[in-house]
DNA sequence: TAGATTGTTAATCGATTAACAATC
DNA sequence: TAGATTGTTAATCGATTAACAATC
């Protein structure tokens, strides 16, 4: 099926990292929210020089069944082999294609106020991939600042900026009053990726966008109510 | 059942806040994970000076089914009444009751790094009830600092000022490598609990913690997935 | 009272787990 | 080959939706 002596993690898998995988369409929220999660373990894996582990080995780690590890991975095809488990290079790279890290999509941030900066400057988007290339906002104080390598540009820029430079995602981190708006000429300039902080949801049926919404507040809640049961 | 002509949002019931609702134990975590965003809904309808809502109109407004509204809400004993609906204000009260706001949990931040100092400046504790007192790194160049209110101290006085300061919750803004060991030092100090933003999960096992976990690369991958998928 | 809408039970749907035949 | 472990089907479990009787 594959050869395992094969190196996986050779520039040219990496770069490619396309969406070639087996028949993705319709795989259920709950496999692909778990797919991070499987990215982060392996990574650690490799970190720690290890080759092979069966779905029982990770299960063990993860703390989840095997079986629904091995369900997971066959819903784009199984990489795994009987008898042996999976290499561990090997799932990393599919994982990684799957998810579109090495794609390099390139992101903005809009809200240049302390949560804004602080993602900024914030590694985790060089880990997974993706790349932010600049930073806006309304206040003439951060206007013409730098954030990490970041230039913090003015809104009035936005259209014109994305109408030069490629950009595939917003991390919206400005106020939730003018979060729609914003949004909207996003939508309208071509970005196809909403990262949202705002805490207020959006409505942009119209368009062909996706969004992910972090509710901080509401994660702290969950803990609250946890709490509140003590 | 209950006096609708009430003003819910008297300071008695706001203060007492309390873990008194009928049996909580054993609701569904899905059903946990919607409370906030209810509590989000119920919060602007009373901005919006609304009295009484349905579960049909709320349906539309939230985009579930009425079904689902109607069951969530019975899992705690039914907040509202045969052909009117729910009043705005009491299920408000009732459920910021369930989430445990107005108990004022006091909350410290570990690890005064952006992200730290960020969430240090956010409005979203104010908001949720939650009282943050206190800002920790090893940064010399930070300790001494004050970040919106909040002292920077040292992570060498961490349970001293446990000690003196009842603290609920840390919130857990630090490297990930050393985030399990300050996890041990919080849960032996007395927190009960995590609000962990280090991207490492944590076992905390001979504790009796309680841990929230935020995975914002899990969730910026999630979205390059479906970005991938276009 | 009649109309509206909940609380609650029953039916459906989806996701997880168990089991095992296929196969490396 | 024998042993191990996957891929995959079937069984179970939980969560969502539909339906309707209770009741305001």
């Amino acid at each position: 099926m594959h050869d395992f002596d094969q190196t996986y993690l050779d520039s040219a898998s990496l770069e490619n990292g396309g969406s070639a995988a087996t028949g993705r369409e319709g795989v259920s929220p709950a496999v692909i929210k778990r797919l991070p999660r499987y990215y982060r373990y392996l990574r650690e894996l490799i970190r720690q020089d290890k080759l092979r582990i069966s779905s029982r080995e990770l299960s063990q780690m993860m703390n989840v069944t095997a079986s629904q590890i091995r369900q997971d991975f066959n819903c784009f095809g199984g990489f795994g082999q009987q008898g042996y488990g999976y290499n561990v290079k090997y799932l990393y790279v599919k994982i990684s294609e799957i998810l579109g890290v090495n794609r390099h999509f390139r992101a903005i941030i809009v809200g240049a106020g302390n949560l804004g900066r602080a993602l900024g400057r914030n590694p985790m988007f060089a880990k997974r991939g993706v790349v932010p290339t600049a930073m806006f906002d309304v206040n003439p104080d951060l206007i013409g600042q730098t954030v990490g390598d970041l230039p913090v540009l003015s809104i009035d820029e936005l259209e014109a900026y994305l109408a030069e430079h490629h950009t595939d995602i917003a991390v919206l981190t400005l106020p939730k009053e003018v979060a729609a708006e914003a949004a909207l000429r996003l939508a309208r300039a071509g970005v196809k990726g909403l990262w949202n902080f705002t805490g207020r949801e959006l409505m942009l049926d119209e368009f062909d966008v996706c969004i992910e919404n972090v509710h901080l507040g509401d994660s702290l809640m969950t803990l609250c109510y946890e709490l509140n049961l003590m």
